[in-house]
DNA sequence: CTGTTAGCGCTTTCAA
DNA sequence: TTGAAAGCGCTAACAG
């Protein structure tokens, strides 16, 4: 760890000014003469100097690191969303942080609670059904949540009635009158309940008898279930996300079943497996890069908590 | 953001002490009186006190940061391997910090830069073919290199030549004697060169003839260039990894050829989509493990950098 | 415009 | 066994 052993001293003895003249350049404060600021600059780039974080942080109040905490590593979704943000938070010279909270509400209580004695300076976090809005609490102006809203929190959130209301029109317009629907309980708010009620009120907006399980959203339950609801007329099935796309379409695959598949999600693994997938895509990318937005103009005071919703987009297979 | 107002002046105060008798405390330092130890903790415990990071880093030198950089957030295998490191850095008081290399060695490069002027502590690098190891230099002791090993640094290696051979000896013993190869051109060290020699030697040994192409690790390269190792005869196909194993797998599929695929890799997905196919866990999960290990022990003092290899466990399908 | 002077919260001599 | 004092590298008044 070969650290530069320089300071602002060295600096300002090697440039013969004062510390906080370097202080200045340093921080691009105004009412220096460019003469001596390019003086300055100069040492500074040859001698490869770079300010000491800690020493910063001391002074001011912010040590400049978020956290990411997603509920999987192995989330396709989720690192779509990840890999967006990333590079915005190093431009603003964040250091992101992640951990993971396996879907534990104990665990993000946990995470919130080191976070908090580490004085980090906010927090992505990507919500799921079961945690406790309370624990929040003191994070109320330096969060945002992601996939699911929370009154008075900042929160990016995919248009999840939006998003299945496509999904349906498509198969409807191709002629599909009897689609089904494989989705996650009503318990989960966001990918749960509203994916369900989007489909159920589109069903009965058009005339269409509907079909649905909700056993949740791993690719074991989309296997598991998809029989469950398949009649001999079903045409077509609708998945709440692309690991239920990817189980059902497992089952349907080995039981010889054809089927027209729809889902939301759209991720490069399930656009290479099943081409032949009618996709919408919530908008990952598109999340992580405003939720990164969002978080750095709260940190900055610029934008007070606020509820952003990331369109959905139609994905038609090749 | 509420920051814990508190200093160690403070604590002192409220317990009537000096602030160096609270600094002991905080670090475990002997000579305090037990009482006086025990009182003082109790006001901590009591305040919720934590001490600032960024203080103690100016003092010392390390501000306990460690930046993990893998090739993609998306990668099936680093993601176990990260989620095993997660937890060892956070139980040292380790920031973790990740970052992307996209296979992109300007990219590493850039990243490292900006770590070295951040002072960070150590690093996790999951090497790729054409990362320029003079790039590590200033990285000697505060490394550890995943998947890749390089002279002089700490490493954490698969067993490439024992994960193949295990592969073609259980294929070989299924009475199998037409196996065919698809793997990393030769240009990739581990993965490539590795694992075709192996299987080469193992062929050679055996009295097999070899057909094998090399194109690449991507799942549409597997998908295009199963066809090119397919012989009437060919009965077994060995994947150099997971990805390749589903592009081919989704070529065999297609074309209703049967075989039994068999591939290195271990990951969930891959399991569950297709348990049909045998596979070798390159021991991914014990590889993060052990690469955090590596790195604190380096950071600490308690261990030079030293190449360590995982062994291979043959995984049957169930 | 620029240098001087205080500290930020903590660790670390050095005395007591 | 403890406290007082001197900084670590930097920023932020306050004087020049």
């Amino acid at each position: 760890m070969p650290h530069n052993k320089l300071t602002i001293k060295d600096i300002a003895r090697l440039s013969g000014v004062g510390k906080s003249t370097v202080s200045r350049v340093l921080n691009n404060e105004s009412g220096v003469k460019p003469e001596t600021r390019e003086r300055i600059e100069a040492v500074m780039r040859q001698q490869g100097f770079s300010p000491s974080r800690s020493a910063r942080a001391m002074r001011g109040q912010s040590d400049k690191v978020v956290a990411i905490i997603v509920t999987r590593l192995d989330s396709l979704s989720e690192n779509l969303a990840v890999q967006t943000m990333l590079p915005r938070f190093y431009d603003q010279g964040y250091d992101p942080i992640m951990m993971e909270s396996q879907f534990s509400p104990a665990r993000v209580e946990e995470h919130l609670r080191v976070l908090q004695l580490r004085h980090i300076d906010g927090v992505i976090l990507f919500g799921f059904t079961g945690i406790n809005e309370a624990l929040l609490q003191p994070w109320r102006q330096s969060l945002v949540l992601l996939a699911r809203d929370a009154d008075g929190y900042a929160s990016v959130c995919y248009d999840d009635e939006g998003a299945i209301h496509l999904l349906m029109s498509q198969l409807y317009n191709q002629g599909h009158r009897h689609i089904s629907y494989i989705g996650a309980p009503e318990s989960d708010t966001t990918t749960g309940q509203r994916r369900f009620l989007a489909y159920q009120a589109f069903c009965l907006q058009h005339g269409l008898a509907p079909r649905a399980t909700l056993p949740g959203l791993a690719m074991t339950q989309g296997y598991q279930q998809v029989s469950s609801v398949l009649s001999e007329q079903t045409s077509a099935l609708v998945c709440a996300s692309d690991t239920l796309a990817l189980g059902a379409s497992k089952y349907l695959q080995e039981t010889g079943r054809s089927l027209q598949l729809a889902s939301v999600g759209n991720t490069p693994l399930v656009k290479f497996l099943h081409p032949e997938i009618i996709m919408v895509d919530p908008g990952y990318a598109l999340a992580g890069q405003q939720a990164a937005a969002q978080l750095i103009a709260q940190l900055n005071g610029q934008q007070p908590p606020r509820q952003i919703v990331i369109p959905a987009a139609l994905q038609l297979p090749d």
